[in-house]
DNA sequence: CTTTGGATCGTCT
DNA sequence: GACGATCCAAAGG
């Protein structure tokens, strides 16, 4: 019994990036005729979050953040990368989801072509920045509406639940805010952009130097 | 497995 | 000018 895949309501969005980022969870970004399942996300809570775009006020490149919740908010970083959101606060707030890695369900040779021949699977939607090339997202998308599919992007219910038990640590990649464990994942997903022994800390700049931590024997894992 | 450094440019101070 | 909500290749254990 295969449920027709529903595009979520727009109420479905509507709430604080931290009570909607798990409920994000195995929904499913449909991209043209790839589609993909979400495995891991982060919760940005805008004004009172220093680590948030928005954290500032309204600019022209965080616009989206402050528009009404459903949206696809798109920025560029590092030069070359794209990473993409989805808004959740009421128009005139800012707060958003950051979709960290999913799954491909459908599309994978045009994502390996996107992403490149010699790219494992694991590797072509695992990480911020993977995914967005790999479904072709970029700035052109930003504020793409997700529940009426203005531009051929939307998410959607397949009848997975979102897991009982999420797996949860702090956020990757930032330098502020890193007291909050704002970070969520399917636990087990092989699709996940760390491994969930990871434990992640502050970003260090490269050239930052972190003294006397140096490395300790690490976890032996056996991680498969 | 882990750590390190380079790439590269829009945005904000 | 400085800094990223990152990724990749290379080198070391």
């Amino acid at each position: 019994m295969t449920a027709a895949p529903r595009t979520l309501p727009r109420s479905f969005f509507v709430g604080d990036a931290r009570d909607v980022a798990p409920l994000l969870l195995n929904k499913v970004l449909v991209r043209g005729r790839a589609r993909a399942r979400i495995v891991e996300v982060e919760a940005y809570a805008g004004e009172v979050d220093p680590a948030s775009h928005a954290y500032r006020g309204p600019t022209a490149r965080n616009a989206t953040m402050f528009g009404r919740p459903g949206l696809l908010y798109v920025y560029f970083t590092y030069g070359m990368h794209h990473c993409a959101n989805v808004t959740c606060a009421p128009e005139g707030h800012a707060s958003a989801v950051l979709l960290r890695a999913v799954e491909p369900l459908a599309g994978w040779s045009t994502m390996r072509q996107r992403r490149g021949d010699h790219v494992a699977d694991r590797d072509l939607t695992n990480g911020p920045a993977k995914l967005c090339e790999a479904l072709a997202i970029d700035r052109g998308l930003d504020g793409a509406d997700l529940v009426t599919a203005d531009r051929g992007v939307r998410l959607t219910d397949d009848g997975t639940a979102p897991p009982a038990t999420p797996g949860r640590t702090a956020r990757i990649g930032i330098s502020t805010g890193t007291e909050h464990e704002w970070r969520w994942f399917v636990p087990g997903s092989r699709f996940l952009s760390r491994s969930e022994a990871h434990v992640p800390r502050p970003a260090d700049r490269t050239r930052a130097r972190t003294s006397g931590t140096s490395g300790t024997s690490g976890a032996s894992g056996a991680s498969r």
